[in-house]
DNA sequence: AACAAGAACGAACGGTCGTGCGCTATCGGA
DNA sequence: TCCGATAGCGCACGACCGTTCGTTCTTGTT
């Protein structure tokens, strides 16, 4: 039994996720991937069936890379306000560090797909359904909380808040940096 | 002189504009636009001398539909106030009633093309770029007939209500109607 | 040392892409 | 009524797409 395949087919993968958000998940071939990450198309073919099987995966990867940058370590202060704006600033914090190339993954991904029915676009916008649920659950504590005022409607706090994110997103990439907003 | 070939023309651009927001830009192909226009890939071709040109006059084609259907209307309310209403209003109805199939075009477009260096690309930051300032100066004549707090940032007032937009588009797009919201 | 499993490769396929070329209708102006 | 301009078509091209297949190397097990 060897072992250096699960090694490269996770290169691949996170090459994929960075890709993605340049060139668009569609627009991604195996072709340019294989050559980004230095081996054949057909080698690189075999871990997946198919193309989209390896944009499942992609999206897989991006999502537990977006855990990693941005969730986990923002999760860590258990408050529900510390964790809101942690979430907000390692959010905007993972866009300027160009955690992604093309900044937010799903951010890309979702505009992308959301015309396109299919397992792929299921899969995104049940990524993309988790954050504002976690979102939304952030600002549910702070209420409980008393940090945040009980008089607000959560979900159009949390709509709120992911339009920030999301727009500071977009003028991002479209530009430079002057985000200096929350 | 013939006068059929502007008609045709714009006939394959509207249909181009309203493609494009489901399938991309890039995604859409000259051979599946000729099929919903009802005419064979050459002939729609030479109307543009290439693919780039095509994307370019939908683009600007994209701007005057917008504009009829959101812009135009909404600027007729002379003051501050009554056209940042208007546009806002307009612009949830224009994706509400499916003038782009596939939701506000330039949401999609620009979302798609910003990591692209092109004249595409410049072309549609430049469109998205007159939209916010006509918010901001919406927002500034508001202040100015005191209907807006002058205290704010009219930049960032800006972007809240672009934001709000955007997001709705977006999760309208992504799933139904509950964007009761504004 | 021999063997089997697995990783990666090269070449080729059918299909679609954007792009040219040359022909045939069709129409407006003389 | 004829003529020249032009809209549109059919066809073909080279490039690239996703996918398949048989082969070659590498490696762990016996």
């Amino acid at each position: 039994m060897r072992s250096d395949g699960v090694r490269s087919r996770e290169a691949i993968l996170r090459a994929a996720a960075g890709l993605a958000t340049v060139e668009g998940i569609t627009g991604l071939s195996l072709g340019r991937l294989a050559e980004s990450v230095g081996m054949s198309k057909s080698g690189l073919f075999a871990h997946f069936g198919s193309k989209e099987e390896l944009q499942l995966a992609t999206i897989d990867t991006a999502q537990r890379i977006f855990a990693d940058a941005v969730v986990t370590p923002a999760v860590a202060g258990g408050s529900g306000i510390d964790r809101l704006r942690g979430l907000a600033d390692r959010f905007l914090a993972h866009v300027e560090d160009a955690v992604f190339p093309g900044g937010c993954f799903f951010a890309s991904v979702a505009a992308e797909v959301d015309t396109r029915p299919g397992p792929v676009r299921d899969r995104a916008v049940e990524v993309v359904d988790g954050w504002t649920a976690l979102l939304r659950q952030a600002v549910l504590d702070a209420q409980e909380e008393g940090t945040v005022d009980r008089a607000e409607d959560p979900d159009q706090l949390a709509f709120e808040v992911d339009a920030y994110l999301l727009l500071g997103n977009a003028q991002f990439v479209a530009s430079g940096d002057p985000e200096a907003l929350a």
